[in-house]
DNA sequence: GTCTATAAAGCGATAGAC
DNA sequence: GTCTATCGCTTTATAGAC
C-alpha cells in the first residue's frame, strides 16, 4: 500500500490530491526525472495534467512532495525497526535491521522511497538543495548507529566512518538499479549485505 | 587530459567533433541529464548549438557516444591494470587494483568515465537500452575477477556473485556523487573500500 | 565548417466553461 | 473540483548565409 493512501473521510480534494501523490511517486519510480511528464504522472492518477495544478503549484512543488514523503518514510521505518528491538541487542544487530528495513522500504514497499532514491541524483541542483537537510539528518542517523557501534567496541577502529556511511548506502541505494523482484529474495539480499559489511568476503 | 582529446595531425572537423564530445562529458558529468542543453554544451566547446548539428546528428546521439566512450574507457584502463600486475599475484590485488582504477577513473581522471556512471540511471530507457551491452561485458568481466578469487580459495563459498559484484560496483559508483577532491585522496578511498570489502568492519 | 535566424515540437502552465 | 482548450516558453533541430 503506499504511504500517502490513507483516505479515510477526509475531503475529496484531499484524498485528489493523495492520488496524485502516489501516482507521481510510482511514475517517477519507475522512469526518473527526465522521462516523467506531467500527462503520465495525470493518466496513471486518472486525471489530465491540467487538474493536477488544482493540488499543485508547479511540477517541481510535486516533485519535491514525492522526495520528501520518500526520505522520511524511510527514516521513520528505520528508526521504529531499531528502536523496536529488544534492550540491549547488539550494535550488529541494529545495523542489519537499518539494512534491512532500508531495502524493504527501498525495493518494494513504498514507491517514494524507491522515487527519492532514484530521483535524488538526477534533479537539478537547486531541488537537491532545498531536500539536502533531510538526507543529511538521515545521514546524521546513521553516523549515530556507526559511531555507537564503534564505540561498543563492535567495529574497527580504524576506519573513516563518513566513507564506511557512503559505502553502505551507496550499495544499498543502488539495489534499486537492478533489483528485479522474483530470483531472490529482499531478505536474502539483506543478509548477504550485512554479513559482507561485518565480515567481508575473505574466505 | 580528456580521453578524446589526442588531437594531432587531425582533420579540423574531427578536432572539432572530439573538442564537443570532451565539453558535453564534462557538462554532463556536472550537471547530469534533466539538466543540460545543447547551448550549455556548446558554450562549454566555444561554440554555438546550431553548430553541433554539423557533427552529430542529434542530442542522443551525443549522449550516447559519451556513455559508450565512458563505460568502454573505464574497462579498458581496469583491464590494463589487472592484467600488468605481476604474474602470481593473488586474487586480492586484482581485485584491490580493479577497484582503485575504477575509482581513479571515475572521480577524476576521466569526464566521460563520470559522466557514464551518473548518467546511466538518468538516461530514458530506450538509450539505456542500446549501451547494455557494454555494460554487460564490463560487468562480465568483474563476475570473472569475483569468480576466479572464489575458485582459488580467496573468497568465501557461500555467497551470490552477482549480489556481491553490484555490491561492489555500487558502493564505488555511488562515490560520484559524494566524493569531493581535497579531504580525501582517491588512495585513501579505495584502500577502505578494498580492506572493508575483503575483511569486514567488525573489530 | 561555422554562424545566425528561424522553424517545429514538446511540455509546463493558465483560463474559463461546466 | 475537474475538464478542455490554448498560451507561451524552452529547446531541439534545420536552413541558408558566409
Amino acid at each position: 500500500m503506499a504511504r500517502a493512501a490513507a483516505r479515510q473521510g477526509m475531503r475529496k480534494s484531499e484524498a485528489t490530491r493523495l492520488r496524485i501523490l502516489d501516482a507521481a511517486a510510482r511514475v517517477f519510480a519507475r522512469r526518473g526525472y527526465a522521462d516523467t511528464r506531467l500527462s503520465d504522472i495525470a493518466e496513471e492518477a486518472g486525471t489530465f495534467a491540467g487538474s493536477i495544478y488544482y493540488h499543485f503549484e508547479s511540477r517541481e512543488e510535486l516533485v519535491e512532495a514525492v522526495l520528501t514523503l520518500g526520505v522520511t518514510g524511510v527514516f521513520e521505518a528505520v528508526r521504529t525497526r531499531v528502536e523496536a528491538l529488544p534492550p540491549g541487542s547488539s550494535h550488529r544487530t541494529r545495523l542489519t535491521a537499518a539494512i534491512e528495513t532500508h531495502l524493504a522500504f527501498a525495493l518494494t514497499q513504498d514507491p517514494f522511497a524507491t522515487a527519492n532514491q532514484r530521483l535524488f541524483a538526477q534533479v537539478p541542483a537547486d531541488i537537491r538543495q532545498r531536500q539536502i537537510h533531510l538526507h543529511r539528518a538521515y545521514g546524521e542517523y546513521w553516523r549515530k548507529l556507526l559511531e555507537g557501534a564503534r564505540r561498543a567496541g563492535e567495529i574497527r577502529r580504524d576506519l573513516d566512518l563518513s566513507v564506511l556511511r557512503l559505502q553502505i548506502l551507496g550499495a544499498v541505494n543502488w539495489t534499486v538499479e537492478w533489483y528485479k523482484p522474483g530470483k531472490r529474495s529482499i531478505e536474502q539480499i539483506a543478509a548477504q549485505l550485512a554479513t559482507t559489511i561485518f565480515d567481508g568476503i575473505a574466505a
